[in-house]
DNA sequence: TCTGGGGTCCTAGGACCC
DNA sequence: TCTGGGGTCCTAGGACCC
């Protein structure tokens, strides 16, 4: 029988906060920006501020109102990326196999552990005590024989919560739960259960594979069907690697000027393109984002070229040319962004005798650049739209 | 209340080819 | 004068997750 452990750090961002300021704990921590930031969400609210009613994705001038004594910070990712490799080096000590999911979750496959570490849940709270002895954040744990089950499980008793679903008890489990609970469900699903009168997963469970996927179509309704009976195993087991690299940026107040739009274009290609130098893919195929303040639309244009793009000037000129294809001219812009997609990894083989000497020279230009951008971080070098032409 | 940023996957429709 | 069906590649938009 297998068994699987959903590890899932509470409040995050929000808790190493308070770890690094003990004057910040015991209370209402709030992360994603300060008062007065235009257009900012909350990326994580500490259990403090959640008592306000304060939480995840909420407009941050709603939190402001909702929690006016709260602490407001903008984050440091660098900081909760180092911290997260603490807690994750204190997984791996309790399981061979560790599938990080993002930075402060994982399973852990822990089958055959229990000569190492007792049963599983002794074996999840050694992981827990670990955890906080070692890095001073507590986790929720999930258990079960599959990951799709644990997951949901881990969150059943958060913060700093142990849920197990004995072997046997899958879909048991599942059946009590409230379709809100459903994993991969969101929103707009949860809409149309509401609209169908489905309150919880037994009500789905009702339906017959093909009635429920006439609900919610082929893909879907067959995820559902599975899900609420604690089977949506391979949920997670597909190897997930990197199909597209994208920056955006959303703007305090809407763009009109042209030569504005045109220079944040340029600077959020060039921190795509530079991040694509760092790693071994190249790509065809560009992609760009627009979304209007008037209306909140969103538009987007892609284009798959014969080639792969070899440096940041060509991507650029290739990203303007579709951007003037699709802008409307004259609306402002709230968001803009810009991405490489159909990531392939390099073959240098059959690339190298297409390029030219002058593009050869380009590219090993760019590369100079980045290798100065790294040794000396914020250098000006990445700005202004002019220092390659 | 007024909606981030970085990703993945799915669907539907069109172009093109055999 | 009227035309099928399947496969593949591509694009746009949307749902979802952390």
């Amino acid at each position: 029988m297998n068994c699987f452990i959903h590890a899932d750090m509470d409040a995050f961002y929000a808790a190493v906060e308070q770890l690094d300021h003990p004057e910040y704990r015991g209370k209402p921590v709030i992360v994603g920006g300060l008062p007065g930031d235009r257009r900012s969400v909350v990326s994580t609210a500490s259990y403090e501020a959640r008592a306000w009613g304060v939480h995840s994705a909420m407009p941050l001038v709603q939190a402001v109102k909702l929690c006016p004594g709260g602490i407001y910070l903008r984050g440091n990712m660098k900081r909760y990326r180092e911290k997260s490799k603490e807690v994750m080096a204190v997984f791996a000590e309790f399981s061979p196999e560790l599938q990080q999911l993002s930075v402060d979750e994982a399973f852990l496959n822990i089958t055959g552990m229990e000569k190492l570490f007792g049963p599983p849940e002794i074996l999840a709270k050694k992981l827990k005590k670990a955890v906080y002895e070692e890095t001073g954040l507590t986790v929720s744990a999930g258990v079960a024989s599959n990951k799709y089950v644990a997951k949901i499980a881990s969150g059943m008793s958060k913060p700093n919560g142990l849920y197990v679903v004995p072997p046997g008890q899958e879909e048991q489990f599942m059946l009590s739960l409230p379709v809100s609970k459903i994993w991969g469900a969101g929103g707009k699903t949860q809409e149309l259960f509401a609209r169908h009168g489905f309150k919880t997963c037994a009500d789905l469970h009702r339906l017959s594979r093909k009635l429920s996927v006439s609900v919610f179509g082929q893909s879907f309704g067959d995820f559902i069907y599975r899900a609420v009976r604690g089977e949506a195993a391979e949920t997670f087991e597909a190897e997930r690697e990197s199909r597209s690299m994208s920056a955006e940026r959303t703007f305090s107040y809407d763009l009109y000027d042209e030569f504005e739009i045109e220079t944040q274009l340029f600077d959020i290609a060039s921190e795509v393109f530079f991040r694509l130098l760092q790693t071994e893919f190249q790509s065809r195929t560009i992609f760009i984002k627009i979304r209007y303040g008037e209306d909140f639309s969103t538009i987007s244009g892609r284009e798959t070229f014969q080639t792969p793009l070899g440096t940041l000037n060509e991507f650029y000129e290739k990203l303007l040319a579709l951007f003037r294809r699709k802008y409307r001219a004259g609306q402002g812009i709230r968001l803009l962004g810009a991405g490489l997609g159909s990531l392939e990894t390099k073959d240098t083989l059959q690339q190298k005798e297409f390029f030219n000497e002058a593009k050869e020279r380009e590219e090993q230009l760019e590369q100079s650049i980045l290798k100065i951008n790294a040794r000396f971080p914020g250098a000006a070098l990445k700005r202004g739209r002019s220092w390659l032409a």
